[in-house]
DNA sequence: AATCAATCTTGACACTGTCAAAATAGAGGA
DNA sequence: TCCTCTATTTTGACAGTGTCAAGATTGATT
């Protein structure tokens, strides 16, 4: 049946069209990327795509769910520094990380957390399922640095973990979508921003 | 020569155009708006537009400054309340009032501060222009906001305003793109937001 | 070797933005 | 009044886009 999922005439067509796909976005945006374009670079038929995706929201879906992973791995590898820094250059070393994320792969970010896929289109299970993991993630560290003091342990974390989330994803989107354009003020802004957002009642 | 503005054989062809083409992005966003069908509903050819906007990107921008314009007025409104409220409350609801804007004007927001004209496009002379004295505001507003002990006045008025913007602005984006859904919520976050960028250091 | 379903291609349709050239119509001057 | 000039609008065309329906191919299974 379909127990070996090698596809017949192009050697691994999903895999290709997924690359493909990445790097038309990487280099013009994911108006760059056109389904035809795409099965061109390929080199298959302008419609054999959809048999490996329901439609092009899908083919972005299954994008962005790479960019999830990728995001996660970054993340893990600061979770192993927890033992050897404190808690408020833990935090800004998240922080920091997570823009230069963004800012790496600008195009991918805007595809996990834009429009095109969330209000636009119809974001796929696999990708909602990924992307709340995603967040649970996020809630738990906001925990962990609320009982290290950075911010309001009083507060409802959920409350918590949507601001400090929000205000770290504004600043990625206004870097992002060309409002911010100077990539060396970023990261000035973003440790403001950290300093702005830790919980400062007790400093003196 | 051209000292009277009235078109020919439309009315006033080139605002017709606007207020159509608001209307439509207004109905189904962004994507809803094509030349081909606004020039439809205002009863012109397809191309009758190009004698009036160079580009797609020049009208959008032309939506884009209207919306800065009645977002002014808005923020206008609440100085007036500055002898009326405290500090904090003032804080409160411009955050608030800002929200409200970017929600019932989801797609003029969009296309304020959004990657369609800012990256994608090329913001129109007139455009940047209205766009930075909008900024200019809220950073007039920083400062009184920082004499009046609301932000850290230690800081660079500048960082400050851009963080606390950038904060709301990702805020907005979350909701409006889908990801943040219940508009309930999005309040309790804004003030949770308000109280986390709030200097705290003497309040105790 | 025959069958069958997964995979891929060809053709088609309705859209999109925008350019070039032709048509129109109003304003200013004779 | 008529004529000309220029701003405005239209028609035709081109190269794109996503995706559906129908047919062709091909590898695995019986």
């Amino acid at each position: 049946m379909n127990k070996v999922k090698k596809p017949y005439h192009h050697g691994d067509l999903r895999e290709s069209l997924l690359d493909a796909a990445t790097d038309l976005i990487a280099e013009g945006g994911v108006d760059n990327l056109s389904i035809r374009k795409l099965a061109d670079k390929v080199g298959v038929s302008r419609t054999a795509p959809y048999h490996h995706f329901k439609d092009k929201n899908a083919l972005l879906c299954a994008i962005a769910e790479q960019g999830f992973l990728k995001q996660d791995e970054l993340v893990e590898s600061i979770s192993a520094l927890q033992s050897k820094l404190s808690a408020p250059e833990l935090f800004e070393k998240y922080v920091l990380t997570y823009i230069r994320f963004a800012d790496e792969e600008k195009e991918t970010y805007d595809l996990m957390y834009g429009r095109e896929i969330w209000k636009s289109g119809e974001p796929t299970e696999s990708l909602q399922l990924i992307s709340k993991n995603c967040f649970r993630n996020w809630l738990k560290w906001v925990e962990v640095l609320q009982q290290g003091g950075i911010f309001d342990p009083e507060k409802p974390s959920l409350r918590v973990a949507q601001s400090s989330w929000a205000a770290l994803h504004g600043l990625c989107r206004l870097f992002n979508d060309g409002i911010y354009i100077d990539r060396e003020d970023i990261d000035e802004i973003a440790k403001n921003t950290v300093h702005m957002l830790i919980n400062q009642q007790r400093t003196d």
